[in-house]
DNA sequence: ATAAAATGGACTTGCTAAGTCCACTTTTAA
DNA sequence: TTAAAAGTGGACTTAGCAAGTCCATTTTAT
């Protein structure tokens, strides 16, 4: 059981944004965070969809959230990138399971889950942000080079 | 994020173990849980091997729980098939983040995995087996089909 | 002896996450 | 007014690994 890649992605740069003042092009985040770009102009297509981020196109154009850090948590994301919101597959696939409805143990996969949930959606991105002014320092001279 | 076929197959397996006063072999649990034999054979290697469970071999031989129901807890299942302990990618393979060691963001990672992985302590197999005796009498009825 | 069981490990298959590519639109600086 | 720099959409490819198969071996009860 493991964070997809997509979602890895997507943090680091919804922090990285969330350390800026101003918007980031696609380039400018894939180089900072060491990702892939071409991939990642997906990953910023499905927060643009999920209205996390924002666009403006052309020159000087970028992306940027649309809500302050605190009001982002980590749960918006999962359920972007980590679509299947349910933890088993019989739920997805009910004919594998003999037990089919009654089966008890869906009960306790179902306080798993929700324990899972709730833990992603007590996280904002703020938390992952605010400390390290460091990076933030570090990036924005590497925005200088960029640009 | 999802939960493996393998562990799903394990916990499935073990409840039924659970329900049973006598070993059951690979094909009564197989046929059962409608779970392919030859992939189950593999399953119930790393059981054994997990201390999960122990097999005897040769005719009337089978597997069966070591430890009561209430001893086993879903945890113990998940160390075994979800080998990845590490929700996070960049724990396994730090060189693909920039941040390094010195990364806010792992902290917040931490609490999640931990809330996760404290679920998965709070249960035991006891609490998926109890509530269904009608299962358990279904099953046993199989079991004379095919012994 | 033989049939029924587990064991070990090499092998194949299939799914899907991860990543690429290209043709298109929008914007703006020169 | 045009060229370069930005995002968009979607089809496509690659690669990794979970899921599943197979077979040769060992063990044991009858």
């Amino acid at each position: 059981m493991q964070i997809s890649r997509s979602m890895e992605y997507a943090v680091r740069s919804l922090v990285y944004l969330a350390s800026s003042n101003k918007p980031l092009s696609l380039r400018q985040i894939a180089k900072g965070e060491n990702i892939p770009a071409p991939y990642l102009a997906k990953i910023m297509r499905v927060l643009v969809n999920g209205k996390i981020v924002n666009s403006t196109k052309g020159r000087n154009g970028g992306y940027f959230l649309l809500s302050p850090p605190q009001k982002i948590a980590l749960y918006d994301l999962y359920i972007l990138f980590e679509k299947k919101e349910k933890l088993l597959p019989c739920f997805e696939n009910a004919s594998f399971c003999p037990a089919g409805k009654n089966c008890s143990q869906k009960i306790v996969w179902f306080k798993i889950e929700k324990a899972v949930m709730d833990a992603f959606k007590k996280v904002s991105l703020k938390e992952m942000v605010n400390k390290n002014k460091l990076r933030k320092v570090k990036y924005e001279r590497s925005f200088n080079q960029i640009t």
